[in-house]
DNA sequence: CGACCTGCGAGATCG
DNA sequence: TCGCAGGTCG
């Protein structure tokens, strides 16, 4: 293979210079993944190495997967390692986990049993201060994030009013962890170090194996993270890290630039290189990204620049509610659709704070647009799923009692809190776990009528236990199903309840999927897959409309995009203790936005917006002014949709005004009284017409208001 | 035990 | 406005 050919001169240094430390700083859209897929290709192909000696770290699991698919396709090796430092984690604690006192069939926490355990521990323990475990929680999250014991943690927040009361909770909760058995998030990382840190012979075979060690988006990476990895390769010394300190947009969770900033002073002789030539986005975009983040103080100083044209000129709209803000919009991709050959998948709306997807959201449903969002609502995280996953948990990892305890009154059972408690006293005063204590409820002292209810638990608990080794995964899951009755455990009368078994049904699905992909696999390992995996992780190639936050569409390009809401107080998102470390974070999620557009993009802001009950109104995001793009603007109030849509067709797209069929409809067609049909929400009567918009009566969901010239109605009579 | 009522608070979220 | 948690009552 041609190297030369295949990158430029700036991407070509660093993929050929194998040996050591090597930091490059890849600015957005500069062929960052390409440099990684091919620094590993060059590895493997002209220097031989093997690629069982090579691991790669991502920052999410779908970049993994898209990243082994490129390794793959370029050098046809399968097999290596490429994947999350929590799941790289996992992996080795599967192997060694006894070593720290659990077993390789340990439960991985996520933040909702985090947050189970920790209310349970308050409760017991301080009953009064029940709200404040959020704030627990993010602490013993930071604290595990710069790995420090409770101990240690309390000297650090030793001016914080809570410190003893968070310590002490901190504490309990790592016993708690220990007694089910159980790893939480950040735990995968600190136990790991741990690991490695008091067993040298565990480390000395991961350094034996892993020769080179790479690492993407490694402005995103936390203290225990850079800790593990250079523990990694102490003994041979090549570290390869990929970032750019301008798209660190994780600070708030412990992600610390220093890592990137300070890289030099860790490897002395490491080479530094720059990817400051971009490939993604037009002359204009690439200018206003430029623009504003120049107004950031704290950075390594990048100038990003393109040979591509300048292009159409970034748009700016101020729109006078958020309504109207979501019409506009939607007319704008609409016209693109029509009279550009774009496709609907060409197109992302791209948010701040996750609240502000929803009215896209309905009025893409109202108007018939295919639409997906990415994050917001997670299907893994939904209570028919965790409840079905507990199951799982508890056939692989009985000293889970954790999972046990969710779902043992799920199916109703009858067992109420108070059996619970009184089952959990007895298991306690002979120290069982509550799946020993199950097995052997004769021994127990109980009021006979628990014992009766508990005992059906038990025999349903022991019996999915002894059968996940007889039958393979998929069937076992079904088995799961209807041993456990979810089929009647939900009302099929009820909507809600119906969406549940769909959900449910969903999930048996995507097990059969991953059999399918991963024959024998075993139900552990699918378990600790399954907890490691979000929906960001999803891939499919539909054609539909892109709603998401911005920290959703990190490492992502559109041909269009639109950044909406950039209101004071929302973009940037301003809180009480605003700080100007705060604000420059919020600066570079803006650059990250803008950068994710290759062709078109659009800032929008609306003069009014509906939040918590009520019309709020914000000025315009500071952004927009450092994007030197404010001067097409009156005061939002006096415009309506339809004005600055005209205005908008006329001036930007004047050749296809007259064709755009959305804005040429014929409205005369809809009168009161008028029938109309919508392929999603049926029949319905025309009440009333007021301008383009209308109220229509809908057989079966009642009264909406749709905008005539976007929905897709026809007339079926009067 | 479980259905219903009331009050409170509301950020982005990799794994 | 909406969703959750905690309290009350049948």
């Amino acid at each position: 293979m041609d190297y030369s050919t295949l990158l430029n001169t700036e991407q070509l240094r660093p993929v050929t210079d194998t040996q050591g430390a090597v930091l490059v700083l890849a600015g957005a859209g500069s062929g960052k993944t390409r440099v990684l897929t091919y620094r590993i290709a060059y590895l493997i192909e002209k220097c031989g190495v093997s690629p069982y000696n090579i691991l790669a770290i991502t920052f999410t699991n779908k970049a993994a997967g898209e990243m082994k698919e490129r390794i793959r396709s370029v050098t046809g090796e399968d097999g290596m390692w490429v994947m999350t430092f929590h799941s790289f984690c996992a992996r080795v604690l599967r192997n060694d986990a006894d070593k720290l006192g659990h077993n390789r069939n340990f439960s991985i926490y996520g933040e909702a049993e985090s947050d189970r355990i920790i209310t349970r521990i308050l409760k017991e323990e301080h009953p009064e201060d029940t709200d404040k475990k959020k704030s627990i929680r993010w602490h013993i999250s930071a604290a595990k994030s710069i790995a420090m014991t409770p101990e240690q943690y309390a000297l650090r927040i030793k001016d914080n009013p809570d410190s003893a009361l968070i310590t002490q909770v901190y504490a309990r909760y790592e016993e708690e962890l220990a007694k089910n058995n159980a790893f939480d998030f950040d735990d995968l990382l600190l136990k790991t170090f741990l690991l490695f840190a008091m067993h040298k012979d565990v480390l000395e075979k991961y350094q034996d194996r892993f020769l080179y060690v790479h690492v993407d988006e490694f402005q995103d990476t936390n203290k225990i993270q850079f800790l593990l990895v250079k523990m990694l390769v102490r003994k041979y010394g090549n570290i390869f890290v990929v970032g750019d300190d301008d798209q660190s947009i994780y600070g708030w969770r412990g992600a610390d630039v220093g890592n990137i900033l300070n890289f030099k002073k860790d490897y002395p002789d490491c080479r530094i290189y720059k990817l400051e030539r971009n490939y993604r986005s037009s002359g204009n975009i690439l200018k206003t990204a430029n623009k504003v983040i120049a107004n950031n103080a704290g950075r390594m100083g990048k100038q990003l620049w393109t040979e591509k044209d300048a292009g159409v000129e970034v748009a700016y709209r101020s729109l006078c509610d958020d309504k109207t803000e979501a019409d506009f919009v939607l007319e704008q991709i609409l016209s693109l659709v029509k009279n550009r050959g774009y496709k609907y998948s060409d197109f992302a709306i791209l948010v701040r704070i996750n609240s502000l997807t929803r009215v896209f959201e309905d009025r893409m449903s109202s108007y018939g647009m295919p639409y997906k969002v990415i994050g917001g609502f997670k299907f893994y995280e939904r209570k028919e799923i965790k409840d079905f996953i507990a199951y799982l948990r508890m056939a692989v990892n009985p000293a889970d009692s954790e999972s046990i305890t969710r779902i043992i009154n799920f199916p109703k059972r009858g067992i109420g809190d108070v059996c619970v408690e009184a089952l959990i006293a007895a298991c306690n005063a002979r120290g069982l776990s509550l799946f020993e204590g199950l097995k052997r409820l004769d021994e127990l002292e109980l009021a006979p009528a628990y014992r009766k209810k508990l005992a059906a638990f038990a025999a349903l608990a022991t019996d999915l236990a002894e059968n996940k080794e007889s039958m393979p995964l998929d069937e076992y899951v079904k088995y799961v199903f209807d041993k456990v009755d979810f089929y009647s455990a939900y009302d099929m009368d009820d909507p809600e309840g119906r969406t549940k078994l769909e959900n449910i049904d969903q999930f048996l699905t995507s097990v059969h999927e991953f059999c399918a992909d991963n024959p024998d696999v075993k139900l552990e390992e699918y378990l600790q897959t399954l907890s490691l995996l979000t929906d960001a992780d999803e891939t499919d190639e539909g054609n539909y409309i892109t709603i998401a936050t911005i920290h959703g569409v990190k490492g992502l390009e559109f041909r269009c995009v639109f950044i909406v809401g950039l209101e004071e107080g929302i973009f940037p998102s301003l809180r009480s203790d605003t700080t100007t470390a705060d604000v420059e974070e919020e600066r570079r999620i803006m650059y990250v936005a803008i950068t994710r557009a290759q062709e078109r993009l659009w800032l929008t802001n609306a003069g009014r917006r509906f939040r918590f009950g009520k019309y709020e109104s914000n000025s315009v995001s500071r952004f927009v002014k450092e994007s030197g793009l404010i001067a097409a603007t009156r005061r939002p109030e006096e415009r309506t949709v339809h004005h600055t849509v005209q205005k908008a067709l006329r001036r930007d797209m004047p050749k296809f005004a007259a064709s755009n069929a959305a804005a040429a409809k014929d409205l005369s067609v809809f009168k009161p009284n008028a029938v109309v049909m919508h392929p999603k929400f049926g029949r319905g009567v025309i009440n009333e017409i007021n301008g383009e918009n209308a109220r229509i009566a809908f057989d079966a969901l009642g009264v909406k208001v749709l905008n005539l010239r976007l929905a897709p109605l026809t007339i079926q009579g009067e």
